[in-house]
RNA sequence: GGCCCGUUGGUCAAGCGGUUAAGACUCCGCCCUUUCACGGCGGCAACAGGGGUUCGAGUCCCCUACGGGUCACCA
């Protein structure tokens, strides 16, 4: 086989050359050390929760080593691509503390980030494979592949395009010829050269600081390098792209693993340097007895769009997210509660080879948490903002007064103890209803005489301590026991304990069981409201 | 079916040949307390099963079971 003349059949007037391409990309001039990692998504725009578990552990790589962290969009699908989706993604990301040193439009010098726009950078590698013999156009159609499978699964041999299966991989020059000038579709595949040529490995091994060490037998299928389209297939981008932007470190879902040994063949025969990889295991669903990975369809918390919607504070997501890399996260957090996450001494050898189960029990804590240690008017800006995409009427509300809105929420807030009601903006408007007349839904309170008869003496020039006094001396008179010990040892002859006469109040204030401090409470309602309900209105 | 990976309480998980097998979430109880919370203390609850190796195994090896991934002109 004339390997060249194929090559100027397939690629004419092409004379680019691998060398061009590298002294156009040269090597980065970087600090020891310093790791390169990407993101590299479809522009689907749909952001996967997982994608930003991923972005996560390739960013803290890249900034922990004082590396750089890119965005290289994998649009090589037409029909996954969404108009905008892109912009969508970076964006998303971007509410999560994700920042891009490159990407489509800010190109350090290892552009275009767009795989579509980078076509003619892989002829170039696929016109060298081709002069090589390492690579042969395929015609075989879908329905020829089809058959191809049904045959071996009767046969029971492997799977895929190799050995006697593979049709096309010596076809002789003369029927390649009118083939090509007569313009039928073709693809480019790998010719996987014999074993012997590739350094005689009989099994290759990966080594991945999150799963240990692999070994796996090497490929032997002829795969796809560019699709009839002429745009490379994930791994011939793989390899051309990490290689050419100088990735150090290729962080991705584990289910890339099993064809890595394709993707260590690709870069031993294009003679790069193999990068680092680091397989992060999916994150998991509990689907009755078992688990499975989060699904798109089955799953609406799989969206990083729901969390918005929800109203988690990105903060919150993160911090849930961190105790999922990394187990010692928490400790660390109870550690140092004020300090920034970067500041987490995150590795990728303590994460866990198998997929944590996704747990919006535990997110919630943790947004609880998160929430707790905000200022109130940190909490305030964010649920206002949250409310005004989310909840209109709502944001009505809380931007009448702002500053009442401020007080609604720093109840119980600031202290070494702080309150942890709520665990999302969604929850805001249930946690503050009694605040607002709009909102406010009466109960009626167990002892209304008692409500009544204390509007008449409520006064809210009170300090707090005067005002629990002169809650305990009226319930009292009305046979409401003032010491919780001593009611508890003995409750006859009383009506109720002091709690149950506050619980009486409560419930005409807030119309709830359960509320902030009833004090404080009184004090931002006022006076009129406060013994308008007490009095039943 | 082939090839890989995984399996410690309901969940997240520590553990790196000798531990009373941490800690967190959930749930329950008690304490604190004017209430609601917060907080504190305590409780329930685990090494998938079977064989080895070893004085000794959650930790090493093998087998089985179960779960996951992959085997596209999708990434």
């Amino acid at each position: 086989m004339d390997w060249i003349k194929l090559s100027e059949l397939l690629y004419p007037g092409l004379t680019e050359t691998p060398d061009d391409l590298e002294r156009r990309y040269p090597p980065r001039k970087l600090p020891e050390g310093a790791a390169v990692t990407r993101l590299a998504p479809s522009p689907t725009g749909f952001i996967h929760i997982g994608n930003l578990y991923i972005a996560f552990v390739g960013e803290r790589v890249a900034r922990d080593s004082g590396g750089i962290y890119y965005l290289r969009i994998e649009d090589t699908d037409e029909k996954r691509a969404v108009e905008g989706g892109a912009e969508q993604i970076v964006r998303g990301l971007d509410d999560y503390g994700i920042r891009f040193d490159e990407c489509a439009d800010r190109d350090g010098g290892y552009g275009p980030y767009n795989q579509r726009a980078r076509a003619a950078i892989y002829h170039v590698y696929a016109k060298d494979m081709v002069r090589r013999g390492l690579a042969y156009p395929c015609f075989c159609s879908e329905d020829d592949l089809s058959a191809m499978r049904a045959a071996q699964e009767t046969e029971k041999a492997n799977f895929g395009y190799h050995g006697k299966w593979a049709k096309c991989r010596h076809l002789p020059l003369e029927t390649l010829t009118p083939l090509l000038q007569t313009g039928a579709p073709f693809v480019l595949r790998l010719h996987v050269p014999q074993l012997s040529t590739v350094n005689c490995q009989l099994s290759i091994v990966l080594t991945d600081p999150a799963k240990g060490r692999i070994e796996m037998p090497p490929n032997d299928i002829d795969h796809v390098l560019l699709k009839s389209d002429g745009i490379p297939t994930y791994h011939f981008a793989h390899a051309v792209d990490d290689h050419l932007m100088r990735t150090t470190h290729v962080v991705r879902g584990d289910e890339w693993i099993a064809t890595y040994p394709l993707h260590h063949m690709l870069f031993d025969l294009l003679g790069f340097e193999r990068p680092k990889y680091i397989h992060v295991a999916p994150l998991m669903k509990q689907d009755g007895g078992g688990k499975r990975k989060l699904s798109k369809r089955k799953d609406p918390e799989c969206a990083l769009s729901w969390y918005a919607a929800q109203g988690y504070p990105a903060d919150a997501v993160r911090e849930y997210l961190f105790t999922l890399m990394n187990s010692d996260f928490e400790d660390w957090r109870r550690a140092n509660p004020s300090s920034g996450i970067e500041a987490f001494p995150f590795s990728p050898k303590k994460m866990n080879a198998a997929g944590a189960l996704f747990d919006l029990q535990k997110l919630d804590d943790v947004s609880k948490n998160a929430v707790s240690r905000m200022t109130a008017e940190a909490v305030c800006a964010q649920l206002t903002e949250w409310a005004e995409r989310f909840d209109p009427t709502f944001h009505a509300l809380l931007t009448r007064d702002p500053a009442y809105t401020i007080k609604t929420l720093s109840i119980g807030r600031g202290g070494q103890k702080p309150r942890k009601d709520i665990a999302r903006w969604g929850e805001a408007k249930a946690y503050l209803s009694f605040f607002f007349d709009e909102l406010f839904v009466p109960a009626p309170p167990s002892d209304p005489d008692f409500c009544k008869a204390y509007a008449e003496i409520y006064d809210p020039a009170l300090p707090r301590d005067e005002w629990f006094a002169s809650v305990k001396a009226l319930g009292e008179a009305r046979g409401y026991c003032p010491d919780m010990k001593q009611y508890k040892a003995d409750s006859t002859g009383w009506k109720g304990s002091v709690a149950d006469a506050s619980a009486s109040l409560r419930a005409a204030v807030t119309g709830r069981e359960s509320s902030p401090d009833l004090w404080e409470v009184m004090q931002i309602l006022g006076k009129e409201r406060v013994t308008g309900r007490l009095n039943g209105g």
